[in-house]
RNA sequence: UUAGAGAGCUAGAUAGCUGCUUUACUUAUAUAAAAUUUUGAGUUGAGAGGAAAGUCCGGGCUUCACAGGAUCAGGAUGCUGGAUAACAUCCAGCGAGGGCGACCUUAGGGAAAGUGCCGCAGAAAUUAAACCGCCUUAGCUAAAUAGAUAAGGUAAGGGUGAAAUGGUGUGGUAAGAGCACACCGCGGUGUUGGUAACAAUACUGGUCAGGGUAAACCCCAUCCGAAGCAAGAUCAUAUAGGGGCAUACGCAUCUAAUAGCACUGGUGAUCCUGCCAGAUGCCCGGGUAGAUCGCUAAAACCUGUUGGUAACAAUAAGGUUCAGAUGAAUAGCUAUCAAAGAAGUUAUCUUCAAACAGAACCCGGCUUACAGGCUCUCUGAACAC
């Protein structure tokens, strides 16, 4: 799974965007689905680390339907931290 | 027991935690005269498939205002009868082919209207044809017969091919030949059975028609208007306002409306009959592309009854309500079971382990993909009684 964010112009409550990417280059539309499901799922459990006036973008790769769900958000996880410590320095 | 044939069902289950879409109701909030609507919260109900897929047929629905008819063009179907809203679907039969059998396959009208095409091989693949062979005659060479040459006869045999002008047998003949006869096949005319396709049978035809191909053109019969939910409707912006071009704006009536005649336009083309409209079309430039409805209660589903061999139909016989999204919900995790297994380590642990596949207006089919499990009926073979 690739992650991107931008900081963008909102500001309050609702000010974090969140999107979700499947392509065709995953399989058919069942395995795409099934990826999306997963990432919002995911993603729903972190919802408390994401940065604030930020839009992420998490985009599906192949081996997400292969891999143990607690695998991947331990990696998710390590990467929302990395990602929080660099915004946290430029600030 | 084993090998098959046909028909059908299922497409993980339970519990917990955390979510998403949506029906109904309650409540709060904002707007408003009100209805309604916006944004929250709560309760309650529902939430992918047998193929949702491919988008190949048929229909509903919507728009082209609509209806009927003729000719042409284009397309589809193609044994018979039935079912159906309709179909290229289904059911029951017939013919042909395959299988020991249960059973399976089959676009299966016309090549004795016309045109086209038929590679390689082969003498010859269609105004047919003599390569080898067989036979006769003539003279020659050798001598009871054989050889080559010439002129004829011949489709019985060989060889080629997917296919060589009906097949088998007997007679016949110089050798042969439907040349003649018998049987089979084929054509014609009857009879009987069947709604019919067709089957059985009788008589008759040897001038019995030179092969295949129609999923090649074509002929015959039957059927068919086009585009699609991004259809279309309503609301909002703006059917706005502006510039240019083309056609029409007629008759009659004191006048206006209505009606009439004429003109123009009206589903591939042309025409006719009715009917409808009276302004329409195009270009330049500017600008919008949001919301609501359509949208799911119906050719609906389940269980019966009656009729029918069946497909199916009828039913004031009961019961049920079963997704409605639109950056597109229908889910994620954990535990247990289904689970029997496989691999590794090694003697009790670890890892792996369920297909094909995701509604997008809705139905009826077809086609294609598909792990595992289950049920019923039938057939062959072997063994036992």
């Amino acid at each position: 799974m690739v992650i991107q964010l931008i900081p963008n112009d909102i500001q309050g409550k609702f000010s974090t965007r969140v999107g979700f990417t499947a392509s065709k280059k995953i399989g058919n539309a069942v395995k795409r689905n099934y990826a999306k499901r997963l990432m919002r799922a995911l993603v729903y459990r972190q919802s408390n680390e994401l940065a604030s006036s930020f839009d992420y973008v998490f985009i599906a790769r192949q081996s997400i339907l292969n891999k143990k769900f607690y695998l991947i958000e331990s990696e998710i996880m390590r990467a929302i931290k990395h990602f929080n410590k660099s915004i946290f320095e430029q600030k």
